[in-house]
RNA sequence: GUGCCUGUAGCUCAGCUGGAUAGAGCAACGGACUUCUAAUCCGUAGGUCGGGGGUUCGAAUCCCUUCAGGCACGCCA
């Protein structure tokens, strides 16, 4: 598998190829696994390579650092090896770095925006779940998680090649729809309802519970509508096609500005006519056992609660509309990857459903999996709105809108467009925010870390963008300008196209790991190298071979962020 | 009660398959704009990696135990 990411990346997968072919040769540890052993090093100045030699001093009865010296005083250098060095038991090498920044320019100039990309997923389906909200219910503050990690991991996938669909398994089915019929014919305003949908829905919804505990009676009312809904009578279809056109409308506006797009919006009323089959395919296998009125597949072997598929009204539930799904996913996109981006608190959930398919017979069982998130809390007491601690999202993006207006205004930049730019950089400030973390991590939310002036932000990184495209601006650079690598002498400017060379590796890290946070702080650190680097040295000098060559190294720079910002979903702005 | 997750600097977080002095960013303090946008940069200070055992040449990382917090445990999704 590695030899193939080699041939596609090269970079510094080729260098490492080469480190251990040399190893390889030294006969006294030719049987060594040198491949795991071999590792890099935290701080460059102890090479680009590192092997360890402790593990082999009980082997041949040596100290670490006499094994270190003997394989160190076979091994040659060479064009792609200039140097190798002992220290304290590891066996330290160094890269020829002026071959690798020539390769690095090379490849990030001819593949410019498909830089990193590769072909390892060619031909391969991967079915990405998410965002997923629920019909007459607001778009809350999870779903804004889900939205934004399954559409950076779909940008990370299709980098890799892979074809991905796009899902939104809407919430768009169940008994609290029986329940929204009982409210909107008691107490429903149309009026409202057109100009608020979500809310108005909401309001009734809130109404209905209320009203019920009262009158329990409801509660069976609203089982019963939701039952004549699923054997399709026409009066309940109608409401139903109304309040789920109605949300949706709403919801495509947070996705319109989110610049995010579906291949299928099939939820879950989708397969609410595939479940029958489910049913009997798990009374065939004998999987169905009765249980209180309910029919359940029983997990005690393995440790979990029983999973509910038929409820004790004959009414379905979502474990056996995930379980019909899935199974048409496989029939109809024969998927490599089956990802459902949902909150951890539904792990359970995934597991036992997950468990069925495998005892169902489904190989393709262990190809689903459940990437979950953690909760957001609010430092921020403020942005918590009071109304049931419901968090209105466009409100959220509208105040990030316009902090970000806020502070471009107080600076001395010439944007032309202010509208557009704090646009794109609030919303991208709010985006960056919920990937930088790592998922399963809960969030606590606060404006300062979304758009702090200074630090790990959205805004820190498009301002480096920024910045870069406002000295090739400057400079009149165009891609025929020439450079030489030998020009590029300051440990910065090795440093920063060192790390450009290795965005091939965090996307296959990001995929390997469902964790765009690799990409986020990877977009952060070559951030960070870059604004060293400019601020030490000027780009524009009087010396045209070494202006050419940083010049480059800006542009190149430049490529990447896009192409690193491009994966999680954040556009980039040329002046901010 | 059972299971899962989290616990790293005052705050928010990194830390890959165990490896060389535990890293960033906020906040604090001190510096850098006649020079490519100072939403930037440089420096200082700040840590018993929750506690205790164990495995190992070597542990934030693996195992056990304990404490603290969170979440989940059939007719909601």
């Amino acid at each position: 598998m590695r030899g193939s990411f080699l041939y596609i990346f090269g970079g510094i997968m080729d260098y490492r190829k080469t480190v251990i072919d040399k190893l390889k040769e030294v006969d006294s540890i030719k049987d060594i696994d040198i491949e795991s052993i071999l590792e890099i090093p935290k701080d460059s100045s102890m090479g680009d390579f590192s092997f360890p030699c402790f593990r082999l001093a009980s082997v041949f009865r040596k100290s670490p650092d006499a094994i270190a010296n003997e394989i160190a005083a076979v091994i040659k250098t060479d064009l792609n090896i200039k140097k190798i060095e002992v220290v304290k038991g590891y066996l330290n090498f160094f890269i020829n770095k002026s071959k690798m920044m020539e390769e690095t320019f090379e490849k990030i100039f001819s593949l410019k925006e498909r830089y990193g990309f590769s072909y390892i997923g060619e031909k391969k389906n991967v079915i990405v779940e998410f965002s997923s909200p629920n019909i007459a219910k607001p778009f809350h503050i999870g779903h804004l998680c889900s939205t934004v990690i399954g559409n950076s991991l779909a940008n990370i996938y299709e980098a890799l090649g892979y074809h991905v669909i796009k899902v939104n398994h809407l919430g768009d089915w169940g008994t609290q729809f029986g329940k929204l019929m009982v409210a909107y014919e008691n107490w429903g305003d149309d009026e409202k309802l057109k100009e608020e949908p979500i809310k108005e829905l909401l309001r009734i919804y809130v109404k209905f519970h209320d009203e019920a505990e009262e009158n329990p009676s409801l509660e069976e009312q609203a089982r019963y509508r939701f039952k004549l809904l699923e054997d399709g009578c026409e009066k309940e279809t109608q409401l139903w096609e109304y309040f789920r056109t109605m949300s949706l409308k709403e919801f495509e506006k947070i996705y319109r500005r989110l610049n995010i797009s579906f291949d299928s919006y099939a939820g879950e009323q989708f397969y609410s006519d595939k479940m029958p089959e489910v049913i009997s395919l798990l009374e065939e296998k004998g999987l169905l056992v009765d249980s209180q009125n309910a029919k359940v597949v029983n997990l005690d072997d393995y440790d979990m609660p029983p999973c509910l598929i038929v409820k004790s009204d004959g009414a379905s539930i979502y474990a056996t509309r995930d379980i019909a799904a899935a199974i048409y996913r496989v029939r109809n996109y024969h998927f490599d990857k089956n990802l459902y981006i949902v909150g951890t608190p539904q792990a359970l959930h995934f597991k036992q459903f997950f468990k069925v398919l495998e005892l169902m017979g489904y190989p393709w069982s262990s190809d689903c999996r459940h990437i979950g998130f953690g909760l957001v809390k609010f430092k921020d007491k403020k942005l918590a709105t009071r109304k049931g601690d419901v968090i209105n999202l466009e409100e959220v993006l509208d105040e990030s809108v316009a902090r970000t207006l806020d502070i471009m205004k107080q600076s001395a930049s010439e944007v032309d467009d202010y509208t557009k730019t704090s646009e794109i950089v609030g919303i991208g400030a709010i985006i960056f925010t919920f990937l930088k973390k790592t998922r399963e991590r809960d969030l606590i939310f606060s404006w300062e870390d979304t758009l702090n002036f200074e630090g790990e932000t959205g805004p820190y990184v498009q301002y480096s963008y920024s910045r870069a495209k406002s000295i090739l601006r400057k400079a009149n650079f165009n891609e025929n300008t020439p450079y030489d690598c030998d020009y590029l002498k300051e440990e910065v400017e090795i440093d920063l196209l060192s790390k450009l060379s290795k965005f091939g590796e965090m996307i296959l890290e990001a995929a390997k790991r469902d964790e765009p946070s690799v990409i986020a702080r990877y977009a952060v650190n070559i951030s960070q190298t870059f604004n060293s680097f400019y601020n030490a040295n000027r780009v524009i000098v009087e010396d045209k071979n070494v202006m050419n060559a940083r010049l480059n190294l800006v542009y190149a720079f430049s490529i990447v962020i896009k192409n690193a910002l491009a994966l999680l979903g954040i556009e980039v702005v040329e002046i901010m």
